[in-house]
DNA sequence: GCAAGGTC
């Protein structure tokens, strides 16, 4: 049996291999010059394997918008929360994916080894895709482990399990959103503004993202609470007592009053009897704790705070440091350590350290190490500590490494003890307290260097002493204005509202700089900067529910995120909420810009340009249909060079599906109803053609291009292929036009009121071409006419101008023939002179049964139902003129000619007397169109085009 | 030129 397992990166990949192969493995490489490729053998539930090691370094795969909607005009960016989106590998990616397929060929099993956390699974089950798309009926497993030890490894080898799809959704949806919302908001704010504000803003990029925004709103949340803050001056009697150097500093009960009166009244009344008792001194023993077991969050705001390192740098060094194998894995929100961790081994390892591995021995011979435990754990990885001892570092890789180490050696020791003395006084019965700390014993503050605690010595007092104060006096001060804040203030904010992982705070904080929506006071304060200040401004002024910049939205979320992955909700179901939920916003957002723009002038301190609305080319964004080939929707797009369009796969590049429409087809729009042949994934298109194909027809003319009617195809040159599955068998043609009559004929009112999208069905090769249909005016001409004698004069083209009248010159059947057409040439009306049907009128009228005549006194149409019901098969007749200009008539073929009858053959559940109803003349949508058979362009005849002619 | 999340 031979295995592929895969971890989330090399050094991973590296190190499990060792411990596996017990450092027996075989370097190979991959394509990737960064994943190598690692070979030994191992047991495997208990069966000897053989084992090919190999990683990809993070995500494989990205969602990213179809190809049409990447281009920042492309379209609305409104259009991006329903854009289609395609999972891609990165072009900087295929050689890892190269590595994986040809490496899985060999193998029957797959494990796959990425960290144990949300995105580690998704990662995992892109692995599993990329692999079984390869090699179907793969044995897969997921090792679960919580950091590359020996123990923990093997132990997951030995536990393998299946990974967890729930949790690979959540991060799916995650990834869809983010990228929704961030391009969607980003496109907006920064084509927008940058035309506003061309002097200050033209070269900006104005990002927007789920978490960089909220943490630029904490940001402006503090500055605007300290400008809007209003100092209050209090007062507060200050007194001490000062013996032989020493000063015992004492704080009054009542702390302070906001009244000066009232303070003065009662110090005044304190001097006139100064003398001050002591009515009580309490002693107590008192700890400092240990910290407790380091996770992400903590080190990043300790390191920033002590060391001075950005959290960004400290994040980067800490998974360096990891990858040395010198420190557990840095990204956790576990403070708990797990029992079956050798916390002894760890502090053994650091024993021979000069700086602390004094303080080491010392744990291993006070009882051992003893943690204090948190509340915490993300079931994935341990708390923050050394796995090596390292004394080969510099720098700040030093510096983190030491207090990864300190830290960890602190935790696991004992809280420093001291003896708190606390003596209470009364002078005129106001009472004064003083607090003195002796420190006992120091403990785990010997090795963590980055805390204090100070003793305090005060003079020695008994019960019933008396004193005279040093200084009694009053002292005035103000209320203060809560500080800026640090980044340790801002990511403590981060992680308490659920903004970003322990992995990516830094990046966001460090986004917002970049941007330059926030800056640093004296380097270490976090303050807005005029962009961010009046966007976060805009955005909570303009009356949105939950702003932009508030972490709500996110913070919701996350916690449908967390119901993904617990099985509690359906990931669809989430996807679909919250597009509803941002879509909502966004538009909230482009009708309140100008607001934003004032808001943002006012910061910018520049005038707003009058803009015009953004020209978007608008793409089209509703799928036309699915793929016949993936299953994926299929989109209009431009060819290169606006030569026209293409409905493309948005599986593409995977699939190259296309559907290559002429240049002859000007504009092409996707219309909300679905074919009713074709069902509900086929939409029908609205074409517009520079030289009408369908002469006879409205132009635009509404089609479906699903393969229901050949024709349409045939006259369009799209290949059925590409638009249906196809095992060879052509589409019926009668069907087609059976099941287009039954629909709409005598039942046509179905819709809510309209009918019929083509008031004329026939069409022709207007006029040179020689077939013979009765071509009647689109839906601006003139309507009825074609059967009354009609003067010239009587005859307006669509332009509402009046038609000429000429004649067919061109060889065939319809030489000689008189027609109308506009006369400028600028609409495609057309009209036959006469009416009298030509001698090649084929399908619909050789259906006609004379002895039936419709209301028009014209024989009707027999036909026969073919949509599927309780009348399929059944015969009819019907008005043989064009829908929207007929009478209406209806009759069922096998019944007396009473005018009765039934119902239409229509099976929607609206039959019952509308057979005389006349179709209305406007066009309705939902209606299937209308089809006859098409004939060759060359020579006329039925059953193939003029591509296939073999005369 | 967009996000956030992985990692190199």
């Amino acid at each position: 049996m031979r295995y592929l397992n895969v971890a989330e990166k090399n050094d991973a990949a590296k190190n499990i291999a060792a411990i596996l192969s017990r450092g027996a493995s075989q370097r190979r490489e991959g394509f990737s010059p960064y994943n190598k490729i690692y070979e030994f053998d191992a047991t495997v539930m208990g069966q000897q394997a053989h084992m090919i090691m190999t990683s990809v370094s993070g995500h494989l795969l990205n969602y990213e918008f179809g190809p049409s909607f990447r281009n920042w005009k492309s379209c609305n960016p409104v259009a991006l929360f329903d854009a289609p989106v395609v999972k891609m590998c990165p072009e900087d990616y295929q050689k890892i994916k190269r590595t994986l397929e040809r490496e899985i060929r060999s193998c029957q099993g797959l494990i796959i080894w990425t960290d144990c956390d949300r995105e580690g699974e998704n990662i995992g089950f892109e692995i599993i895709k990329v692999c079984s798309d390869v090699k179907p009926n793969l044995r897969i497993y997921r090792a679960k482990f919580s950091e590359i030890t020996a123990a923990s490894i093997f132990r997951a080898l030995n536990t393998l399990g299946q990974p967890n799809k729930n949790v690979s959704d959540a991060v799916d949806v995650r990834q869809e959103l983010d990228l929704r919302t961030g391009a969607a908001f980003t496109r907006l704010q920064t084509l927008r503004l940058q035309r506003v504000f061309p002097q200050k803003l033209a070269d900006r990029l104005i990002s927007y993202g789920s978490c960089q925004f909220p943490t630029l709103g904490f940001v402006v949340e503090r500055y605007q609470a300290i400008q809007d803050f209003i100092p209050e001056p209090f007062w507060k009697i200050k007194m001490n007592h000062t013996v032989n150097d020493i000063t015992t500093e004492f704080t009054w009960k009542r702390d302070r009053l906001f009244d000066k009166n009232a303070c003065e009244a009662i110090l005044d009344i304190c001097k006139e009897s100064p003398n001050a008792t002591v009515e009580k001194v309490e002693g107590k023993p008192k700890s400092k704790w240990r910290p407790l077991p380091l996770d992400t969050v903590e080190m990043e705001k300790t390191v920033s705070r002590k060391l001075k390192i950005t959290a960004k740098d400290t994040m980067k060094i800490a998974e360096k440091l990891y990858t040395q194998g010198l420190i557990s894995y840095p990204r956790t929100e576990t403070n708990i350590f797990p029992k079956e961790l050798n916390l002894a081994n760890l502090v053994t390892l650091q024993q021979n350290d000069q700086r602390w591995g004094a303080f080491a021995h010392r744990i291993m011979n006070e009882g051992g190490p003893a943690p204090r435990q948190g509340k915490k754990s993300d079931q994935a990885h341990p708390p923050i500590h050394p796995t090596k001892h390292a004394d080969n570092l510099t720098g700040n890789e030093q510096r983190v490494y030491e207090y990864i180490v300190r830290h960890f050696l602190a935790c696991v020791h004992k809280d420093a003890q001291g003896f708190e003395t606390v003596v209470t006084a009364d002078i005129a019965g106001e009472k004064f307290t003083a607090k003195g700390l002796i420190i006992l014993e120091k403990n785990y503050l010997e090795v963590y260097t980055y805390e204090k605690w100070n003793a305090k010595e005060i003079h020695s007092y008994q019960q019933g002493d008396t004193f005279i104060p040093s200084v009694l006096e009053l002292y005035e001060g103000a209320t203060a204005p809560p500080k800026l804040l640090t980044e340790a203030d801002l990511i403590a904010l981060m992680e308490k509202h659920g903004i970003g992982t322990d992995a990516t705070h830094a990046e966001h904080i460090d986004t917002i700089k970049t941007r330059e929506y926030v800056g640093l006071h004296e380097n270490i304060y976090f303050v807005p900067g005029t962009l961010g200040m009046g966007l976060v401004e805009g955005y909570n002024n303009i009356g949105l529910e939950v702003s932009l910049a508030k972490p709500i939205l996110r913070a919701d979320f996350e916690k449908d995120l967390k119901l993904i992955c617990d099985g509690l909700k359906d990931p669809e179901v989430v996807r679909r909420e919250q597009i509803q939920k941002y879509r909502a916003v966004f538009e909230t957002v482009v009708e309140k810009m100008r607001q934003i723009d004032e808001c943002l002038a006012n910061r910018l301190a520049d005038r707003p340009q009058v803009v015009e609305d953004e020209h978007y080319e608008n793409v089209e964004v509703r799928p036309v249909l699915k793929c016949p080939k993936c299953g994926n929707d299929m989109t209009i797009r431009n060819k290169k060079n606006n030569a026209g369009k293409f409905i493309s796969c948005t599986g593409y590049p995977d699939c190259r599906n296309a559907i290559w429409l002429s240049q002859n087809v000007e504009t092409i729009e996707v219309l909300d109803e679905s074919c009713p042949q074709c069902g509900p994934n086929v939409k029908l298109v609205k074409m517009k053609f520079k030289q009408n194909v369908f002469v006879g027809e409205p132009n635009p003319n509404t089609l479906c291009i699903g393969g229901c009617d050949i024709n349409v195809l045939e006259a369009l040159d799209i290949n059925l292929s590409s638009v249906k599955r196809t095992n060879g068998v052509r589409n019926n043609q009668n069907h087609n036009i059976h099941q287009a009559n039954a629909n709409n004929v005598p039942n046509n009112n179905h819709n809510n009121g309209h009918t019929q999208n083509h008031p004329n069905p026939r069409r022709d090769s207007w006029p040179s071409n020689t077939t013979t249909f009765n071509p009647t005016p689109g839906p601006s001409g003139p309507s009825n006419r074609s059967n009354t004698t009609m003067n010239q004069d009587d005859i307006v083209c669509a332009c509402n101008l009046e038609a000429v009248q000429l004649t067919v010159r061109k060889d065939g059947p319809n030489k000689g023939r008189k027609f109308y057409k506009c006369k400028n040439q600028t609409c495609d009306f057309f009209l036959w002179a006469s009416d009298e049907p030509s001698n090649a009128n084929t399908t619909i009228n050789s259906q006609q049964q004379n002895d039936v005549k419709c209301k028009c006194d014209l024989p009707a149409s027999r036909r026969t139902v073919s949509k599927e019901g309780p009348n399929k098969g059944r015969p009819f007749y019907c008005c043989p003129k064009p829908m929207g200009q007929g009478c209406g008539f209806f009759q069922w073929a096998d019944e007396d000619n009473d005018g009765g009858g039934d119902g239409g053959p229509g099976d929607d559940g609206h039959g019952g007397g509308p057979q005389r109803r006349a179709p209305k003349t406007k066009t309705s949508r939902g209606a299937p169109p209308y089809r006859a058979k098409r004939k060759c362009s060359k020579c006329g005849q039925e059953g193939h085009t003029k591509n296939k002619c073999p005369n």
